[in-house]
DNA sequence: GCTAGGATTGAGACCGGACTCACAAGGGGT
DNA sequence: ACCCCTTGTGAGTCCGGTCTCAATCCTAGC
């Protein structure tokens, strides 16, 4: 009977209608669930798209609905447990209210931000996520709201943008936890981050990245709070790949005045720090002190387990999901988001430095 | 000038067409650079089209030339940095040839796997790559298969289905380091998984992976090859959370006879075999032999590094991507993929078990 | 028995591009 | 000067659905 489905040209609801002597219009009716239908004729229609295993066509559905159902994601980098929290925290929201998500990867280049932004609007998605490579160069994200489509920014906030965004405020943690390693005696903290710059940090400098500067503030808050200087030298950027990470962590550690505590701005920069303090025979926390953003399984497994700064990614992932769904069935956007916040969490990793000046 | 941009309906050929006064006909031959259009027309037709910002519509465009340039992939669970690395080879492929990719996660039941296809035949993505949930239930990916849509399985193979498959043979390398472990004395080596099944572990039962079917099969191998009674009570299933996990490992370490070693059969799961192992204050490798699949880089940060069976994730990522796209343009299959192999890392989590019966 | 009004139904427009076809204009060859 | 062929161009169809609109049914109300 179905054997000769498939195969060449696809079912569409014309086939279907002719298969159950009904107009397209009925077809098209009984099967979208739409308008007035007899029972005989839904019948008669059902069956027959049963039997030639019909499907619709979402692109052609889509094309004049106007709606997609799908929503684009457009993140630095998956391999980042971070951000593949945080799609999976979008996936999981999406998939519940029926939307689809188109993944796109950056590798937090401007260039190709503003390329996917470009492609995913060509393909008439539905809204965009997006965690933007550069708070600063912002002009395709202003586009995109401008011409109305929904937007929502995810862990880095853009400049001067008015766009629902949905991030840890990073000021206070920074402050908190800088306090922390003050308290325990360090003086020499360094700060390590992937972002890109052309030139070694300079307080005042414009960051590219909103939560790089509030950390960096943060930090500076704490030093003035005991009166201390904050030394630019101990941040360093452009820790893009491994060897660069494990040449900054040496060029720290092997100092005339080394470091003694050092904070990894992300996992992926952890990874690679720990192993370089690893290499070089230094102890964690007993010749340098480390403390890490983000929480991943694995810090509780490393002897002494890393103290962390836990955002909540999944979470985030979700509630900008929700968001993003929200703006798009234009409901309003939600009463509270109660801004997101981040936790120190105290594990073996930090400890007085050896030459304590508490 | 092109303040009136944007806003409501989207500008289209026929738009572009009337500002640049030409047919529609010519307005689109010029933007799609296709067929034969004057140097005057061009000229006024791209003007015209950068006057009004004009976007052109790819859902329209997919619809005819029946081409979307997406793929569809869908795995377990993006989450797991196996499949965030696999999906990372996938996308950077994918956009090296002008392919989108749409994610779906399934968290590994069959029919969310189901749906997910369904959906993604829907959208007429121009191919599909699945890593299948189940070995056995693949009625769906045949239908796929038959239907002319390219497919390509990634990491598990499906029974008795003739298509492209990109996955690790997994017999060998379980082999090999089951009689590493054997060598060094180990004689109750454990596995965990996280395959669902409804009954405990029997030799010869029909498992759901066949990955997992390949592992164990090397395992028992490995024992005959002695001589030795592969016991399969040291096999645990349903290994789903963490809390499950767990238990597991508790059990398997607090029997009167516990096991000297334990196999993790991924990434997620060995986080949490060493977590427990940990909180029974037990040691790696003084107590217990570990090894596990997968090569994460914290996996060399624990004290000892983890001894690990390393899989080419990323580049079976690229391979499957690959190999899908040569399908959609109709190349011939690459000459020789040569399959992909695990290896065993040996670092310092295998050790002889105390009760040593070399 | 006749008719108003809601339920059904079919024809065809439309979404926004790609592409076919018929035809006009310009150039080269002889 | 005449014919053939190569551009250049516009009208219109098609893809596979959704949706409008007018025509046709059917049945209750009088």
């Amino acid at each position: 009977m179905s054997s000769n489905s498939s195969r060449r040209r696809e079912i569409t609801v014309a086939d279907v209608a002719k298969a159950a002597q009904v107009s397209k219009a009925q077809a098209a009716r009984a099967l979208g669930n739409y308008g007035a239908v007899s029972e005989d004729v839904r019948g008669r229609v059902l069956a027959a798209a049963e039997e030639l295993s019909y499907r619709p066509n979402e692109l052609a559905r889509s094309m004049n609905t106007g709606k997609s159902n799908t929503i684009g994601v457009v993140v630095g980098d998956i391999e980042n447990p971070h951000f593949g929290l945080a799609t999976r925290g979008i996936t999981d929201t999406a998939k519940k209210s029926g939307y689809n998500v188109i993944l796109i990867n950056t590798d937090e280049e401007v260039s190709a931000e503003i390329e996917a932004v470009r492609v995913l609007l060509d393909k008439r998605v539905d809204g965009l996520i997006v965690a933007p490579a550069s708070s600063v160069e912002t002009e395709h994200l202003r586009h995109v709201h401008e011409s109305g489509r929904p937007l929502v920014l995810l862990d880095r906030k853009a400049e001067g943008l008015d766009v629902e965004t949905i991030a840890v405020s990073m000021a206070g943690i920074s402050f908190e936890s800088t306090r922390y390693l003050l308290q325990a005696g360090h003086r020499r903290i360094a700060f390590i981050s992937t972002l890109k710059a052309e030139t070694p940090y300079r307080t005042g400098m414009v960051l590219d990245s909103s939560q790089i500067s509030e950390r960096l503030e943060g930090m500076q808050r704490a030093f003035a709070e005991r009166g201390l200087n904050f030394s630019e030298d101990q941040v360093r950027l452009n820790a893009g790949d491994a060897d660069s990470i494990r040449a900054i962590t040496r060029g720290l550690l092997l100092a005339p005045e080394p470091a003694t505590a050092i904070v990894a701005s992300d996992g992926l920069i952890a990874l690679s720090v720990v192993e370089a303090i690893q290499e070089l025979g230094l102890s964690i926390p007993d010749d340098i002190s480390f403390l890490m953003y983000d929480d991943f399984s694995w810090t509780r497994l490393t002897s002494p387990p890393l103290t962390v700064i836990a955002q909540p990614v999944y979470e985030m992932g979700v509630a900008a999901a929700g968001a993003l769904i929200r703006q798009i069935e234009g409901r309003k956007p939600a009463a509270n988001v109660a801004g997101f916040s981040a936790s120190l969490i105290r594990r073996g990793s930090v400890a007085m430095p050896r030459t304590a000046t508490v």
